[in-house]
DNA sequence: AAAGGACTCAACCGCATAGGC
DNA sequence: CGCCTATGCGGTTGAGTCCTT
């Protein structure tokens, strides 16, 4: 037996809202506010429709206050910088934009401000925007536990178009190491490579299929993302080695082309707009992140999810984690 | 000018959670 | 403590609009 639904959808209006209706929810929310029952609402101020669809216009259209129109340069860091941290959670984000709707900023993230991002990265000219995802703050999970060590990478000695050197580790952590990259979109825990070497610049991943030995290496795809795009800072960890993790994640990005016929995901090399700019193949900071770690601060000083860790990243339990 | 594809955004849906009993 | 219901949230849909050919 399935959930019960809401509400009488028999009669229950569906569909745009009509000024007229507006005018009613708006009169009964000014006169009397919900008086802590949406449900039973509508009936009250004479409104055929469910009481979700009544608090979502108000909420979303009709309360005092919002901010309607084009999106800020500051608003758009915001949303970036929240994105990084913390993912998805609009209602949070929403939180740091006053006037702004959770529904909004995921609107504007979907349609608009994704796809500036996607333009500021490398290889932009080869993206095809609906092809292409992004997705936050990843470099924690991915490195935190592995074993990963710098590397800079050569060009192939034969193909001056690709990257092909073999991992410096091999990144074994699966699911539970990449949560925030969700499962329908990678089939296998990977492997992969930097390319950086400077602290100063965002470290590019190669990923391959295939390579090695191990029963982790295989890497695939799912559905149709072409290239998918990661963009998080990363607090440093090194060893007196050298080796160790990057600081200034600024840009965490990756292009996949789709697997060529040695079953490798490989990126062009010569993909920069600007090569004189790109250090053993890194591109320049993102121009859009700046103070995630203020931003860290003040979500962790409010309390505002408390169940994130320091660095903004939700804190799962084994099964959340297969299951996300 | 028309047709079809792409884009936008308001609204819906279903699941998770909070809180009352 | 467990059940039940209202609320909140994020993902998704689809009608309307805009753009391209």
């Amino acid at each position: 037996m399935g959930r019960a639904p809401c509400c009488d959808k028999a009669n229950v209006k569906k569909g745009p809202w009509s000024p007229e209706e507006d005018a009613k929810l708006k009169d009964y929310m000014e006169n009397h506010g919900t008086g802590g029952n949406w449900i039973a609402l509508p009936q009250k101020a004479g409104l055929k429709r469910c009481g979700k669809s009544c608090r979502l216009r108000w909420l979303n259209y009709l309360r005092p206050n919002l901010k309607h129109g084009e999106f800020s340069e500051d608003e758009d860091r915001i949303i970036c910088s929240l994105f990084t941290s913390i993912g998805s959670r609009w209602s949070i984000i929403a939180a740091h934009l006053p006037g702004r709707t959770d529904n909004d900023i995921k609107n504007y993230w979907n349609t608009k401000l994704k796809k500036k991002l996607l333009e500021l990265a490398p290889f932009a000219h080869l993206k095809r925007p609906h092809h292409a995802a992004i997705y936050p703050a990843t470099a924690n999970s991915f490195l935190q536990n592995s074993s990963l060590q710098r590397q800079t990478s050569a060009y192939h000695s034969t193909n001056k178009n690709y990257y092909t050197t073999t991992p410096a580790r091999v990144f074994t952590g699966g699911y539970e190491s990449m949560s925030n990259i969700p499962s329908n979109l990678l089939e296998y825990a990977t492997s992969f490579t930097t390319c950086s070497s400077n602290s100063s610049t965002p470290t590019v991943f190669q990923v391959q299929e295939g390579q090695g030995a191990g029963p982790a290496q295989n890497y695939q795809f799912k559905e149709n993302y072409d290239s998918f795009l990661i963009f998080g800072n990363e607090a440093s960890s090194s060893s007196s080695d050298g080796s160790g993790i990057d600081e200034d994640f600024g840009l965490l990005s990756y292009f996949g082309s789709g697997v060529n016929e040695n079953q490798k995901l490989t990126f062009p090399a010569n993909g920069y707009a600007d090569d004189s700019k790109a250090t053993n193949g890194c591109f320049p900071e993102n121009p859009l992140d700046n103070s995630i770690e203020e931003i860290k601060q003040l979500i962790s000083a409010n309390n505002v999810c408390n169940n994130l860790n320091y660095s903004g990243e939700e804190i799962k339990t084994e099964e959340q984690v297969l299951y996300y």
